[in-house]
DNA sequence: TAGATTGTTAATCGATTAACAATC
DNA sequence: TAGATTGTTAATCGATTAACAATC
């Protein structure tokens, strides 16, 4: 099994094959062509097998795929069966929002920390994890491992605390601060820019209203 | 300009110019081209070009884009000139880290309404918005003229409430909710998979970790 | 065996990059 | 005018889809 060498574009859609052959699993389906599949998701079938051909060959001739060794030689790809610690910086409403999505542990992400400038928060604890203050960060950081760090902090401070976490070993940043952060090259980096998000939203309206009044016309 | 047929692809970037544009704004920079921009934001000179010509010629030969006017030209293709009616349906920490978004007003979305099931939030306000009860959000959607629904709640409720919204006028979803929606074809839906992206990134970190294993054996 | 469906190669389609004439 | 930089065409690269032999 060789990795090097697959895109993102597959990347992006292993996440939600894994979630589809979830709920099959949980329906009790044992077994799923790629047909089958392709027409649940809205993709191609072709799409489905070249993607996971390029992990291996999890199916069988005149079979389909068995949706429990799928689902967990998926989780095994995108390394759910490893735990990963991870802290959050910033515990506002979204740090707070994410520290309590209770499927972290489930999929081995262990809440570790949760750091905050606010003094009010200080030992306030989410899912028994207690908020610290950020001056104990870079020491924490230090002692403590820490695989994935969580930026739901503004802008302004995003760049310098991301800067400061990779220094001191942070090796994943899941970055929700409205900007990028250029951290080198070995540093995994996972945007999450809401804003540009509804973005597109609101440009896929105006577009569609546009091909509307057009249509009005003609 | 014929907006039609323009990919996703192009899309998806068009929110990061208009960020990189608002602050070189800021710095109070007049003009730039592509090969300055491209630096930046590290893409190629080619690409801003070719995705900005798909819209019209913004700039001009011998001295490259003015700021202002392609910051603006940008605003109006992504639609952020109107005003787009928004409310949200579920009132947990997502849904009030996003009500509480301010940059939410000055890019012209304009929070109407906010729902959730939790009695003990009843009339509780947030940036001046009363939450109200999730049994008022029928008829609320119908008088008020609501564009953009955020989905912040569940999976198991997201598909029924969608449903529900669309039949009664609301135009766009922002889906949050770990599930596809299966709308009509003219509903526009920007999912935001949270999950699938902290899977992106603990992939990344997987692949990485194994590339240094082979390293170290060569 | 016959039917079904994979794994994989080849063909197509689309997106990105390079190159350069047009022009400010 | 000379230099800079766009807008746009052509070339390349990569991703998706189609097709089918292999095989369960």
């Amino acid at each position: 099994m060789d990795n090097r060498g697959i895109s993102q574009a597959v990347i992006r859609r292993l996440p939600r094959y894994y979630r589809y052959l979830g709920e099959l699993l949980e329906n009790g389906v044992e077994r799923i062509s790629s047909n089958d599949l392709s027409k649940r998701m809205k993709v191609t079938a072709s799409q489905i097998r070249q993607d996971l051909n390029n992990f291996g060959g999890f199916g069988q001739q005149g079979y389909g795929y068995n949706v429990k060794y799928l689902y967990t030689e998926i989780g095994k790809i995108l390394g759910l069966e490893e735990d990963h610690k991870i802290i959050i910086i910033g515990a506002g409403n979204l740090g707070q929002a994410l520290a309590n999505y209770a499927a972290f542990e489930k999929r081995g992400f262990i809440l570790t920390g949760i750091f905050d400038v606010n003094p009010r928060l200080e030992g306030v604890a989410i899912r028994g994890v207690p908020i610290r203050m950020m001056d104990e960060l870079k020491s924490f950081v230090q002692k403590n491992d820490v695989e994935i760090a969580v930026l739901t902090i503004p802008k302004e401070k995003a760049i310098e605390v991301a800067n400061m976490l990779v220094e001191n070993g942070v090796r994943a940043i899941w970055n929700f601060a409205h900007t990028d952060l250029n951290l080198p090259d070995n540093i995994i980096v996972e945007n999450v820019h809401l804003s540009e998000s509804l973005m597109q939203l609101s440009y896929n309206i105006s577009r569609y209203n546009e091909d509307q009044r057009k249509k009005g016309k003609n």
